[in-house]
DNA sequence: TATGAATGGTTCAAAATTGGATCAAATAAA
DNA sequence: TTTATTTGATCCAATTTTGAACCATTCATA
């Protein structure tokens, strides 16, 4: 047994951690009972489990126990969870990658029915009396859209990207920041990318999405 | 019985409710059961309860009991699980969508000592010489261009797109059907994205980069 | 309609679990 | 020998679990 026994017990169980043994409970076990699996006394593993604490590698709670620091990242719901902190010029960015995508794809792939629903969002949206409305059907042309693209997952981004654009506190400020004269506008645009849909011109939907999508970044990030 | 026991029995409960053992009644038995059949007392298991319910897996009634709730089709939890169930053909599509535009973004944004990361995970791959290390580093290339695209939400997406991936049976298909002719392929194809990337040639990087995943998109689905 | 059983909601105190801290004695290393 | 480490023990503080009692609501049944 070579001298610290402690700073062997420390890189044991950063072995163990790193192989993954505690990854499931996130929780490594009670000092009492690593000082008895090490047959070790209870102090020298509180100073392994202090190294590591040191590290990083751990988190002591008194009366829980010792967690494993950072879960997992590369975890779905640690990724879910970085996502929550998207900023608004990036969550802009991809929509204006994807969303023109989506109404080529709706331009090829959409049944009739399907895209007289989407118009008939867009002139629901147009005839709406008040922002609640209009800005609920505005939300549903551009789902109605997606959903005719015949792309599964571009679908579900789509709704991940709303749900994280309703959960932000910067989506309240779209909604301050609208007028009547915009929503005008975002009707002439829907009107725009609806006609090329019709015709089933992929490259004009593309291009007026893309359009739209600007006017909505412009208002919302005022560049 | 273990430490930290609500959470595991909320664990359980949480994977017994998947498993379909309640679904018919859409109800799950009275607290005061639970407790017996676990062993445990009444107060734990309305701990454990109480997480389902903060989940929103379960919906309690005083004098009725507990139930499954309907799951909301746009929640987040819903909407990743039904993202798992993503299509090759879908996925090879939405990353024929991101990548390149990851790929342009890199060309603009990138620092000399990321694009570095890039050619040094590249140049590792290349010289790699059995197929897991290839694969490794093959991935860590992709990712460290997505690193360096300066976005962090389409960083993200790429994340999870990597997590159902290798969640997904058919990405053992993709495994199986590799060879050292398709390796050497790769390779060239990097190269050229490399040399984009450094020429800073955004155009250049994004067109390599579609060709790329053209030629993995052939390899994967066969078309 | 009235009653009682079943069920979740609430509260409380005692016991058990777990990390935090300290100290003196034993042991190993220099 | 001197110094540092480990041990073994004890007590403290935070947290969880337990066990019990009582309340409020729902629902079936007398």
């Amino acid at each position: 047994m070579p001298r610290l026994v402690a700073t062997d017990i420390a890189t044991e169980l950063s072995k163990r951690i790193a192989s993954g043994e505690w990854t499931e409970s996130g929780r490594i076990p009670p000092e009492r009972d690593l000082a008895e699996a090490f047959g070790v006394a209870r102090n020298t593993i509180r100073r392994a489990v202090h190294l590591l604490e040191a590290d990083g590698t751990v988190v002591r709670q008194v009366g829980r126990g010792t967690f494993l620091a950072d879960p997992d990242p590369n975890s779905l719901a640690s990724v879910v969870a970085r996502m929550e902190g998207t900023s608004p010029a990036d969550m802009m960015e991809i929509r204006q990658l994807l969303e023109p995508a989506a109404a080529s794809f709706a331009a090829t792939n959409a049944s009739n029915s399907e895209l007289n629903a989407v118009r008939e969002a867009h002139q629901t949206a147009c005839d709406s009396a008040d922002m609640p409305t209009f800005e609920h059907w505005d939300a549903e042309f551009h789902h109605r859209i997606f959903a005719c693209s015949r792309n599964d997952f571009l679908k579900e981004i789509h709704n991940l990207m709303r749900i994280l654009r309703n959960q932000s506190p910067w989506f309240e400020m779209k909604k301050r920041s609208f007028s009547e004269e915009r929503r005008q506008t975002y009707c002439r645009e829907h009107q725009a990318i609806v006609d090329a849909l019709i015709q089933r011109d992929p490259d004009s939907a593309k291009q007026a999405m893309l359009v739209h999508l600007q006017t909505v970044g412009y208002n919302l990030l005022g560049r």
